[in-house]
DNA sequence: TAACTAGCTTCTTATATAACAATGCATG
DNA sequence: CATGCATTGTTATATAAGAAGCTAGTTA
């Protein structure tokens, strides 16, 4: 089983947004600063996601751990906006998740060498001194998995979290059939 | 020289290593 | 009181995705 650990969404205003207003109407939850970045951030008090405003009217999401959580999240931005009259209607633009890291432990320990040769040494890159997880591509799936020694596994780049189970049920049978058992 | 493209910036999150800084505690 | 060792803490490394804007490099 994997649990997701971030959520990463995306969705439009469709309007125009003058940030600098913005952000000094929103003192308290908008941080801008034009010349570091271009986004303006804003965060709920009680929240940990971070959602990320451009002039343009798109916006990101970071840091939800669920889909529902950043939907969440996306109802009180635009629910502060419209109140706050910043936003006339909140209309209903695309929204979509578009990356959900997650965890997944396979409970046993890892050769990281030889799993590099078994799983194909044109998906993996493993370079230790560099960064201790094995970063595997598989072929067939449209996300990234790091292997580590200890058995834990990060899958990231998932469309939706069924990629991301399916993916983690491959490389956990694959290591089934390529390592000895511990 | 203008237009275009590519790469980097910021942020979030788990994972695990090394290298470093800073502090705590004990022994001489 | 000073030095040594241990522990804790921070930073770096790498991964994916979105966004806008800047710069660098290439091409017509």
């Amino acid at each position: 089983m994997v649990q997701i650990v971030n959520v990463v969404a995306s969705g439009s205003l469709n309007v125009e947004q003058d940030l600098k207003a913005v952000a000094e109407e929103l003192d308290d939850v908008v941080d801008y600063d034009p010349n570091k970045y271009p986004g303006a951030y804003f965060r709920f008090s009680d929240a940990t996601s971070l959602i990320t405003l451009y002039r343009t009217g798109k916006y990101i999401i970071t840091g939800a751990d669920s889909e529902g959580d950043a939907s969440a999240i996306r109802a009180r931005f635009l629910e502060l906006l419209a109140e706050r009259g910043i936003l006339d209607s909140p209309d209903d633009d695309w929204f979509t998740v578009q990356n959900f890291v997650c965890t997944a432990d396979l409970d046993r320990s890892l050769n990281l060498n030889a799993l590099a040769i078994g799983l194909g040494l044109e998906w993996t890159e493993y370079e230790p001194e560099q960064f201790p997880g094995l970063i595997f591509r598989p072929p067939d799936a449209p996300c990234v998995a790091l292997l580590f020694a200890s058995g834990k596994i990060v899958l990231t780049g998932c469309p939706d979290i069924e990629t991301a189970e399916t993916t983690f049920e491959d490389v956990q049978s694959q290591i089934h059939s390529l390592l000895p058992a511990d």
